[in-house]
DNA sequence: GGGAAATATGCGAATCTTCGCATATACTAA
DNA sequence: TTAGTATATGCGAAGATTCGCATATTTCCC
């Protein structure tokens, strides 16, 4: 795999590699939405979400569109959702072995 | 989504937010390596690489088997290609409309 | 046991991230 | 223009990451 590549995949995946950018990529699913109301959605402070959005847009995650007042914000790529819907099929195989292997534990006590 | 989940994403795309990190999982598509391999590999200090198994060991992303002197570091979840593959796509995806919007550009001139 | 090879860990320096607060900028409406 | 709302940015402190080097630990072989 060349270099770039991977360069690439990384600073993908380290965006996405926060809680609140997560919650906010994951609100952005039903539509647009400003900056505003992720930050009621997410009971966080304007400039920390405005922070977390200036990440997402510099990897072009998220995309501006200016409306009068204001900044809606929606993911650019609806690929986008499939990454993360591998990764939460990817928890819940996780989590089924953990249970898996929890259960065979207390068979063994 | 449960915040719960949105951690463990998090946690797992921060792991692969790293370049050296996406490499080693993706030296280990084809079966399992031992610490020195991976440092040859990647030209590497050995314990650069070690530090950053660790990492992937914490998340469960990578699991170590140990083989009289060395440990030999494998992939847990194979589901694991298919994130970084549905990665590759999106990359080419992006790098396929910048292209188109580069060209678009120069039209106008 | 003693020495060598493979891996993990401790440490400190440099860098990066994250947050809240204050403030700048852009737009609206009167 | 002025006041008000929405968003972005600057700043500094606290914490996290990353790296190389040195060293500890484990295992092998003689």
């Amino acid at each position: 795999m060349p270099d770039s590549l991977r360069q690439f995949k990384a600073e993908i995946f380290q965006a996405l590699g926060h809680p609140t950018r997560i919650a906010i990529v994951d609100e952005l699913r039903d539509g647009a939405l400003t900056v505003g109301a992720l930050a009621d959605r997410l009971s966080a402070e304007q400039s920390n979400i405005s922070q977390h959005l200036a990440i997402l847009r510099a990897r072009q995650i998220v995309i501006p569109r200016k409306v009068a007042n204001q900044v809606y914000y929606s993911v650019r790529d609806p690929q986008m959702w499939k990454i993360l819907d591998l990764m939460r099929k990817y928890f819940e195989k996780q989590v089924g072995e953990s249970m898996t292997m929890l259960e065979e534990a207390k068979e063994k006590v």
